[in-house]
DNA sequence: CGATGCCCTTAACCTAGCGTAAGAAATACC
DNA sequence: GGTATTTCTTACGCTAGGTTAAGGGCATCG
């Protein structure tokens, strides 16, 4: 087992499954300007204030991405586990600092690129100025989504949402994160989750 | 004055002033494939269920796009004046239902372009995958501004925002659409404005 | 293997913002 | 120019969800 070819492999296996496949060529230029980074449970890859420098796909591991706000509460505003990206697109495209903070739940993996290098992938390979088109137009279709909810659903229908929309993150993370992210308290989230055992007609 | 050229004039603009310049020829194929269309105040441009057939870009009049929840509340989400597009990306990229509508808030002039047309000028055309890369990657970072605003700032400060980041909408739009806006009742909003008169030293 | 955090839950009280109703002012349209 | 719709405002009771406090389970790390 090679650990080193092992992550570069995840991000090429991620492109061939979802997107326009890639050339040799293509790969090899993609390949070529990524970095790989460990990051320890707690750790950031990104605080407030700060340039995002690098879009991070994630290999291993999982982080939220949260801002704090005047009175200290912090909000999730997204996760991402492994074969996701985790970048403050804000931040990174515009080059200006950043409103959130990206921290490792778990101990993780990444795979990063700068952003002039990304530039440079999209001058030299027309492809990539596609792929990362359909990657930014899915981003903005779940924020989209994200931001109907929590405009328009009430709390204990988003939390049922959030489970059969994303299993994978509700399995994984503690109820305290997967409340910040529906914009309630740990406690109401209690609350919801024993009314839905106790009443469960609901259905 | 020509009518009928000058909407595609002002598309043209557009592209000049915001983005990678088009050469001669991407500018016509570009143009060719708009068509102009208008609307009524009142007229829907897309309703919940349809799928979003176009791309919009408003030359003249002005729209919301808004969801009606569960128990018949109307959330507007966006809107869009001269020189902004309008489109459901989400129901438009996926070519799935949409879960909005889309509705004139004047009488308005759009130019349309089909989704299919849309992918033919990404596929000839390196820099229009290109260009609505970028115009995507701009909606996300609103979208993101709004969804963290929305859940992280208390209603009388997203008001002000509001006014001085969209002074067009605001100078322009009923307070009944700003509040819907900006997730409040009509009320609520009227309460606002009158307690900025009274305490003027909030600021 | 003991202890120091986490994380989850329950319960009693509290408040920001909503619902409703209703009158006055402003606009749209014939 | 006049009638019909919107739009804006005020007021008051109400509810979803927050706050605070406190106890118990379970990891994790020395």
């Amino acid at each position: 087992m090679d650990t080193t070819l092992a992550p570069l492999e995840a991000l090429r296996q991620y492109f061939k499954q979802d997107y326009f496949p890639l050339t040799g060529e293509e790969e090899e230029a993609l390949t070529r300007r990524f970095t790989e980074r460990k990051v320890k449970r707690r750790a950031f890859l990104l605080q407030e204030g700060e340039v995002c420098r690098y879009a991070s796909f994630v290999v291993a591991g999982c982080f939220r991405l949260y801002t704090v706000d005047k009175s200290g509460k912090e909000h999730n505003l997204l996760f991402a586990v492994e074969n996701e990206w985790m970048t403050d697109l804000a931040s990174f495209y515009a080059e200006q600092p950043s409103r959130v903070y990206i921290e490792a739940l778990e101990p993780a993996t990444v795979l990063q690129i700068r952003h002039d290098d990304l530039l440079d992938l999209f001058t030299h390979y027309h492809k990539f100025d596609r792929n990362f088109r359909i990657l930014v137009e899915r981003g903005y279709i779940d924020l989209q989504d994200r931001l109907l909810q929590s405009i328009s659903t009430p709390a204990e229908e988003r939390y049922q949402n959030f489970l059969t929309q994303y299993p994978h993150w509700a399995r994984r993370l503690p109820n305290t994160q997967i409340a910040s992210y529906l914009g309630i308290t740990p406690e109401f989230l209690s609350k919801i989750r024993k009314d839905r055992v106790t009443k469960p007609g609901k259905a």
